[in-house]
DNA sequence: GACTAAGTTTCACATAATGGAACCCAAGGG
DNA sequence: CCCTTGGGTTCCATTATGTGAAACTTAGTC
């Protein structure tokens, strides 16, 4: 989690330590960093330094604790704001999500892993910040799988690599080859489904988001529990999402001419 | 905007061309970025690969753009979690905004500017991404004055230096002298106004959160606008904002504990 | 007042960044 | 078809930067 395996430069390093900052959760102390950290003292020291002199890190003189800065935040609203699909996606995510009146999600591939960038909740009314931006497997998320069943061989096999196949529940798909006999079903059906294979009781619908040339920009998922559907009902809303999806990509295929060329 | 004044050590340039790229809010091409640039070609290059490569941006091939990665909207994510205020914030954002049943603002000081962490809208449930991690005027915001208001004599002073003054209505406070005089006054009074300072239409009330040393955490604000309202009124709400300011102060005191020492 | 742990600074050394220049290559244009 | 143009990429000698063991400075403790 924390330290990567081999950071180039020295930007990577600083990097590495942000991110490691960030696995904490809350603010930390010098100490504390050090003992996970690969790096000998001064050097992570220095890090430091620089990363709060940049702003990515704040330092509380009082408690003598860093934590992550406010340019990042900054940051992040720019990075969401012209990440390819979240805010153009937003108007038809609303439509969705009162067309099915379930808790639709939006999710991107990160390294093999799926990065949720939007929300919409069927009971409370939204928690964005709170919920864009956090990842999950890609191996037992409807999202997961609907992307990976459509991504290039070869990026495939590089993903499928970096899952865990920890078994969350009874349903998880829990090895390389379970998970590739899956990805032919739902490219072969259009549509992928979690059967309960990440939580218990959380059941989902989810179709890629394909661009033109058929690139995978995306996902989108109806997320429900088996205690008010089941899969069958959710499948029922397939279609409606495949729609969705289209639509979309659509949007986005004539979003990306920020200038003629 | 872009480029920051001196950016000490190979990170602080890095992150130089990391904001650079997110200024333009659009995937930019290699020669767009290097005409704003401060480096030279080569030195560009390879700062824009080591941060592909990291994450912090991402190269779209056919369209031989960078735009910023979704490895920062993760730690964003995490950013904001842990971002003091906010997430603890929450609910009584939710109570103030009933309570007053008007627009809420809650932002952090970052650089001399003002830094929007969260909100709840009267009207449009919510707009989360796309509001919080905006960033704006601290010279010319409730939220701005009522921070600068409160910190101490030398932050003030570099904060100031760094406003613009730009006029951006009838009155807008464009001089040092005048910001100064309405910081004492605002001081005193323990809540700032934005007197259409900004905006034509907008005005607002907002009181400083201070920590219990008198540190200040943040602002929160009452907007409204002057068709539905006006400064009067929104006085009115001054008890009961700074009451919320108080709670939030007092949840952000004991949530600073991560473990005994 | 000696002991300890956390945090900070130093400095000789090695590595990594630098950037001018050369190179590649696709797209015009004569 | 060759020549040019300009964005994009790579080379490599030079040099600035980062490196980290060790010394040092606090701030607590017994």
């Amino acid at each position: 989690m924390g330290t990567e395996g081999h950071a180039d430069g020295t930007v990577g390093k600083a990097l590495d330590v942000l991110d490691l900052v960030a696995s904490y959760g809350r603010p930390v102390r010098f100490s504390e960093v050090l003992e996970n950290a690969i790096y000998p003292k001064a050097t992570l020291y220095r890090f430091l330094q620089t990363l709060t002199h940049q702003g990515m890190l704040a330092y509380d003189a009082d408690r003598q604790t860093y934590s992550l800065g406010v340019r990042l935040v900054r940051l992040a609203h720019a990075a969401w704001a012209q990440s390819s699909l979240a805010p153009l996606a937003r108007p038809y995510l609303d439509e969705l999500a009162s067309q099915t009146g379930e808790t639709i999600h939006l999710a991107q591939m990160d390294q093999g892993q799926v990065l949720y960038v939007d929300k919409r909740n069927a009971t409370r009314p939204v928690d964005m910040f709170s919920q864009a931006g956090k990842v999950g497997p890609a191996y037992c998320t409807g999202v997961g799988k609907a992307m990976l069943a459509f991504m290039p061989a070869e990026a495939v096999s590089a993903a499928v690599a970096r899952q865990s196949f920890h078994r969350f529940t009874q349903q998880t798909l829990d090895s390389p080859e379970k998970l590739m006999a899956e990805l032919a079903a739902i490219s072969a059906r259009g549509h992928a489904f979690d059967r309960e294979e990440h939580e218990p009781g959380i059941i989902c619908c989810a179709v890629p988001i394909l661009s033109r040339s058929g690139k995978v920009l995306g996902a989108l998922s109806v997320t429900s529990t088996t205690s008010r559907t089941n899969l069958q009902a959710l499948e029922g809303h397939a279609a409606t999402i495949k729609d969705c999806a289209a639509r979309i990509a659509a949007e986005a295929e004539n979003w990306r001419f920020p200038e003629q060329n």
